[in-house]
DNA sequence: TCAAAATATGACTGTTAGTCAATTAATATA
DNA sequence: TATATTAATTGACTAACAGTCATATTTTGA
């Protein structure tokens, strides 16, 4: 049957274009404004269609969360390159994972905002499901690395690499968002803080504290 | 004038009536499903009387924050009653923040939801100011308590007590936050990891780090 | 060529934040 | 006290938006 196997290509490929469209309209407009109506005549179709393809608006964002994910993996992976010890490669992902941050701002954002919501009903979603996978990918990814420091000995060997790539990750993902909310409010300027030198500081510090010896 | 007095002691008491009818709805039925008609209802007052008391449902939200702030700032100053040393402070400190999360996790949702978002029209809520006048006195409390460690001797005299305070409040907030995050997705169960012992192994490991020697 | 199945459409519904002209209550004035 | 003025309150109304579904169009297979 080779017209189903098209019709799956097909299937994928409009999918991907609505993707494309809610990208340009979320990130020219943010997501709070951005609308189903919208994005749907930005990708050239009736918003009925835009539900065939995503059971909902959450559903959408998700799609575009798991995007996200998959290009910060890309990136922690080019990070490590051409790196020896596995304590200096779990501060080139801490430093990828800023970059991340900051580069693509709207992908990150995105993500902040859906792992921070609640999400009233992630029960059935197939995106939320696929950026569960990715993220749990990303995290034995940086597991790892660390398992890679224990053996090279520059990583304290009473540490389990999972746990501790669940800390390091939570810790950083914490100044990031501290951050974001300096920004947003006014704090980061009322109180005179260089937001990237203490997120670099902050780093040094977590490397610091999981360093051998 | 001993009525205009009165009145502005009435707008007080009914604002906080207000409030209080938000918590009641929102605490039940969670922040995405309270409607304005609702909280109006609950408070036994119309719809736009609630607009003549609050901007709109974001200044509303931004209230219940400040309560919740206020709430965080009592129990960190009892966390550190009876307790000598700033090292110990800073620790007690710690486990307060994550009993708070765990205590009130509705004004911690709350509180969360609302660092997490962009916020379109936060230029001139009024409570929204005053969230970011008692966050910062949080802050400064924690600096505070650092300054005393490093005076007696418990804490690295190197650090500088307001910038290692938003780190360590960063870094607390990042593995709360992820805890959460694994309640509502599956991954916590999933890798089999116990939360509660992964953050106090991360208050201990950012403890260390600060120690002195 | 034409019936059946798969896709796509957009007008429609239900819900909710926020508004505002009309109403009611409180205060000042004569 | 009676009346005018000011302040507080109301709830019907509007606009905006997510999500639906009967209808229309296109594609497939006989």
């Amino acid at each position: 049957m080779g017209i189903a196997e098209r019709k799956e290509r097909e299937k994928e490929q409009k999918q991907n274009a609505i993707i494309d469209a809610a990208e340009k309209v979320i990130f020219s407009k943010g997501l709070e404004a951005a609308t189903m109506d919208e994005i749907a005549e930005v990708a050239e179709f009736s918003k009925g269609t835009i539900y065939i393809y995503f059971k909902n608006k959450e559903d959408l964002y998700f799609a575009i969360h798991s995007r996200g994910i998959q290009l910060l993996l890309q990136m922690f992976e080019k990070a490590i390159k051409n790196i020896e010890k596995g304590i200096d490669q779990v501060f080139a992902i801490g430093k990828a994972y800023y970059e991340f941050s900051k580069r693509h701002s709207d992908y990150y954002k995105a993500m902040v905002y859906y792992d921070c919501h609640p999400g009233k009903a992630d029960s059935d979603s197939p995106f939320a499901e696929q950026c569960n996978m990715e993220g749990e990918k990303v995290l034995k990814f940086l597991a790892m690395v660390i398992q890679k420091g224990i053996e090279d000995k520059t990583i304290r060997p009473d540490l389990d690499p999972l746990k501790t790539g669940i800390m390091l990750w939570g810790q950083s993902m914490g100044m990031i968002q501290l951050q974001a909310m300096g920004d947003h409010h006014d704090f980061s300027e009322h109180l005179n803080i260089d937001f990237e030198e203490l997120i670099q500081n902050s780093f040094e510090l977590m490397v610091q504290a999981i360093k051998n010896q």
